[in-house]
DNA sequence: ATGTAAACCAAAATCAAATTGGTGTCTGAC
DNA sequence: GTCAGACACCAATTTGATTTTGGTTTACAT
């Protein structure tokens, strides 16, 4: 099959077809990756210099991707992609954040109810008590943003808290210097303190969709209050 | 000042103020990261245990945040905003990808049901089409990416958007190289067909609750399947 | 009882060594 | 002269051992 006079010009052919073979047949590991350069050469009697061409092939056609140090895989390279929060901030605006977070964080928090650990709990009500003690809107923002953080962590699923946290980057990227203290401290009878109770509660009694619909019913209010806002600095325009 | 002679119990109170007093007064390196606990100990010429409650208080008061291995630190802890693909991937598992889809994408698929346009419920269709007539499982599983993310897209909200595609390179990466060719292409029969058009016709009804349930629905068996999966792996080895 | 010191643990950083794809250089065969 | 091959070198990356660090337990002393 394999011809060793081959000093014709379709050397570069016959040893990409038989790195193909070779490729074909081979039980590949998992991760696609096949052996270094320097064993593929050695093992296919080539020399690396002509083992290389023929990959070169192979890339240009997209059937392998290289990388140096880590190696050469099957299929196509895997992109490589960060979750631009700058750029998702750009495209977005408060309102859209705001839907966003009611399609997301009650059903984080319908999970948190069912996975969540006693230590989780007694650090969301550490963040209660904390958030009332506070005595400026930044010391309760703090607070607010960890009990929220804190109920996507007991979720115990470091993916939803990736998003999570996502989603929170970006919610203070677009929100950013939007709220200056206005009044010096939230009052006592602030609605979110009455709605971030009613939802700790009810991820302490395992109360899933409860847990789901306080957390929802908090964020409208948040939203209605954002709104509310934005139509008063309108008028003021 | 010190008084070398507290034996009384204020001790804590005055290890606190102490150790306030030296944050105070040091200036810290940029990253805010002041002495490990056994050199600061000795320092302060107070014991590790002593020094540990004082950081217990000023950590419970927002002021610090610590980490095993890492060290303890001036400020708020920052959100590890890690929208880094990769790292995500390398921290999670096929089984915790699927949990966050589950509690995702049906919350997803209700906002599309209300704001879905006829375009991209059209697209939808196609989509369906195009993965029936798929004669492998490369392809098919490109177009049913494909219809997951139309439905993302149908929520007309960027940041939505976002975060599904955030949770999809993940899925992919962690998935990565796991499902192979085992029979050429999906049987004509195969759940996803049936699911897949509950839900775009779920969608199109702007059936909100049906849409979402139906998602739910298909999800858990692609959980369930992926699960009979490893256990029969398992039983192999 | 209370506090201290020491030992130990696991997470994370750190550092050296080995791998690996990419690139140049020199030699020899034709 | 040309070109393939062997070799050396480079930079990115992985790997593994070691160190550092906050957290926890244990034994001891006062």
């Amino acid at each position: 099959m394999d011809s060793l006079t081959d000093a014709d010009p379709h050397t570069q052919k016959s040893t990409v077809t038989q790195v193909r073979a070779f490729l074909a047949q081979s039980n590949l590991p998992d991760d696609g990756r096949l052996p270094p350069e320097r064993e593929l050469s050695t093992a296919l009697g080539i020399s690396r210099t002509e083992l290389r061409k023929a990959l070169d092939v192979l890339e240009a056609e997209g059937q392998i991707w290289r990388h140096v140090g880590k190696g050469t895989f099957m299929g196509s390279r895997p992109l490589d992609t960060f979750a631009d929060i700058a750029a998702l901030a750009r495209r977005s605006n408060p309102a859209e954040v705001m839907r966003a977070r009611i399609v997301i964080e009650p059903e984080i928090t319908r999970a948190a109810a069912f996975t969540a650990t006693p230590a989780d709990i007694s650090e969301m009500r550490l963040c209660l008590a904390r958030s009332r003690q506070a005595d400026s809107w930044r010391q309760y923002e703090g607070w607010d943003t960890r009990l929220h953080r804190t109920i996507a962590e007991a979720t115990q699923n470091g993916l939803l808290l990736g998003l999570f946290d996502t989603l929170n980057a970006v919610r203070r990227a677009v929100t950013w210097g939007r709220l200056r203290a206005l009044p010096v401290k939230p009052a006592p009878d602030h609605h979110s303190f009455r709605e971030h109770e009613a939802i700790v509660d009810a991820i302490e009694h395992r109360d899933m969709a409860g847990a789901a619909n306080a957390m929802r019913n908090h964020l409208r209010t948040v939203e209605r209050k954002l709104l509310d806002k934005q139509l008063r600095a309108a008028e003021e325009d």
